[in-house]
RNA sequence: CGGAGUAUAGCGCAGUCUGGUAGCGCACCUGCUUUGGGAGCAGGCUGUCGUGGGUUCAAAUCCCUCUACUCCGACCA
């Protein structure tokens, strides 16, 4: 490609709308454009990443055999209805009727549409273990698109689905899937983790999540400092541990407000009260300075879905006592304490009266001790829950994750195949998603610098660009260029010659920018040599013309970095 | 969905409080000079001041409406 015939449109200005790194830098190299909230247009050095991004997803994808398919785009919604997920799915599947008033729904997954397509194709176990991926845009009507493609309504996902006899075969492939995806991201150059998660509305039993590290990211990740243990900070938890050292022995007493110090406080139980199915009231008790965790409480307390807190009016209506009060003793309302709470003695807990605190609570002896639920939020420096190191908090970016559906959708959608027993069998399914417009994104928050994008080699919208240096001055400078960029080409490289007659500082802050990682000058001043930069490190080694096949192909070049 | 903010040239912004000729920087166009870090000089082009309504002799500016976008939270993977 030369660069007069390539549609640049960088930009000095940093956009105002633009709060990340990466959108920043997306928007001001020219990658994309906006469109309309969390909706973009791709321009040409976007799309040349993009292309790489999804030729590194498709050589994974065929190293483990998988089949490229390409589902639409729209799917019709009796699949949804099919799959129960019409209804659970809500305002984020955009619908929209044709002209016959069939309604239909813009594709944000494809459980449904591959599990309709393999009912119908694959009827015996022969055919299986089987693989389908497609790489294409999906659509989730997000209720606040941010962070540029970070969290976008269009983004571009390579799902895919596996078929089994039985849960050991989609064990056996979600290994290899996972080895898979880890491959994938080394090749992006970024710091990432892979964590045991939460399956969410896409369902099954098992799930990890790939993330990136990133100071910005939106999700949490709770990780050893020690061991291999990584989980996502929805369902981490943390070694739960008997907390009787914090007082010698003490029986329970009522005292006033005015005597409440510090001591107390280190032992203060709080408690808070939850509405839920029909309208009950349950108690939460939980160590004073835990966070409750909304999904571990409605994982467990399914049909009190969603989680909804009582304020402080709601209470005072309800229980006619203020907040900061409450207390399990005397309380007429089920209780269940979190694990935590359950573990510790000598604790301090609201008396439920006005300025008044019981002190010194043990259960059995002051009170029976009611269900016990792992309920809370962990904090950072607690123990691992293996026993091994101290727990840390990361912010990150997930990018990708896989999940042993089992038979979730073959059961309703009544996907079977004849086993070889001579019985119709549900296939086990297991799906695999990995967001490519959102790994571009957080591949450029871990790789920039002051001066822009730093990509990996094979993923930037040009390995090489070849700058001639006043080339209007000499023809040589511009033969030279031109025989260069046509061995480059023959021999495969990914190269751009800048042939534009504008002047070497814009052409270098654009291509920094642009974030290409080898840079080739020929130029008067170095004659007979060349000069090769690296975007990386930005160090300079002056090579012979003839040489420069060799020196990009051989391992000089990564010994220079 | 709750809270906050913004909308003026392609982009970034000033002007709004206190109503009275539409501004600046970058980009763009022309010419000359320059050419190893987004050049300099001279000249030029660019606007339904987000939409609709109201007040006024007069509205970018004051009042009301709607819309879009951004941020925080909730939600979601």
């Amino acid at each position: 490609m030369r660069a007069s015939n390539l549609l640049i449109l960088t930009s000095k200005e940093i956009p105002s709308k633009a709060e990340f790194i990466s959108h920043k830098l997306m928007l001001r190299s020219g990658m994309i454009r906006s469109l309309a909230s969390g909706i973009y247009t791709w321009l040409p050095i976007g799309i040349r990443v993009l292309k790489n991004f999804k030729k590194l997803v498709r050589k994974e994808m065929d190293f483990i055999c998988a089949n490229e398919v390409l589902m639409s785009s729209i799917q019709p919604i009796e699949l949804w209805k099919e799959s129960n997920r019409y209804k659970q799915y809500g305002p984020e599947l955009l619908r929209f009727k044709d002209r016959k008033k069939r309604e239909f729904c813009l594709c944000p997954t494809n459980e449904e549409v591959i599990t309709d397509l393999i009912r119908r194709e694959i009827l015996s176990y022969k055919h299986l273990p089987l693989i389908l991926y497609q790489i294409t845009t999906k659509f989730r009507d997000e209720l606040r698109p941010r962070f540029g493609l970070i969290r976008a309504r269009e983004f571009i996902m390579k799902d895919a689905y596996s078929f089994h006899i039985n849960n050991s075969c989609l064990d056996n492939t979600y290994n290899i899937m996972y080895d898979a995806y880890n491959r994938i991201l080394n090749s992006c150059c970024v710091d990432y983790r892979s964590v045991i998660a939460e399956n969410g509305t896409i369902g099954g039993f098992c799930s990890h999540e790939f993330h990136i590290l990133a100071s910005s990211g939106e999700d949490k990740l709770v990780l050893s400092n020690n061991s291999k243990y990584a989980a996502n900070n929805v369902i981490a938890e943390a070694l739960s541990r008997n907390k009787k050292n914090y007082i010698t022995k003490s029986s329970l007493t009522i005292i006033d407000l005015k005597r409440f110090n510090k001591f107390y406080i280190k032992t203060k139980v709080k408690m808070l009260i939850v509405s839920c199915k029909r309208n009950k009231l349950l108690a939460l008790l939980l160590v004073n300075n835990h966070k409750l965790n909304n999904i571990k409480f409605e994982k467990h307390f399914e049909l009190s879905k969603p989680l909804k807190l009582l304020t402080n009016e709601d209470i005072l209506n309800v229980i006619g006592e203020h907040i900061n009060f409450l207390g399990p003793i005397g309380l007429n309302l089920p209780i269940v304490v979190d694990k935590c709470v359950s573990l510790i003695c000598d604790f301090t807990a609201g008396a439920n009266q006005n300025n008044k605190v019981y002190v010194g609570i043990n259960w059995n002896n002051d009170l029976p001790l009611p269900n016990i639920v792992d309920l809370r939020h962990v904090l950072a420096g607690e123990y691992s829950p293996d026993c091994v190191g101290k727990l840390l908090i990361k912010r990150s970016i997930e990018v990708g994750h896989i999940f042993k559906l089992g038979t979730k959708y073959s059961n309703v959608m009544n996907a079977k195949f004849m086993s070889s027993i001579g019985i119709n069998k549900p296939f086990v399914m297991g799906c695999y998603g990995i967001g490519l417009t959102r790994i571009i994104a957080a591949t450029i928050e871990n790789n920039n610098d002051k001066y822009g994008i730093v990509w990996p080699e094979k993923l930037a919208p040009f390995e090489i660009v070849l700058i001639p240096i006043n080339s209007h001055k000499t023809k040589e400078v511009i033969d030279l260029s031109e025989k260069l960029y046509t061995c480059l080409i023959k021999a495969q490289f990914d190269v751009l010659l800048d042939d534009r007659d504008i002047r070497l500082g814009h052409k270098l802050t654009e291509w920094e920018l642009i974030g290409i990682p080898h840079r080739i000058f020929i130029s008067e001043r170095n004659k007979p040599k060349i000069e090769y930069n690296n975007r990386k490190n930005k160090k300079s080694i002056f090579i012979n013309p003839d040489d420069l096949i060799h020196f990009l192909t051989s391992k000089n070049i990564f010994n220079f970095f």
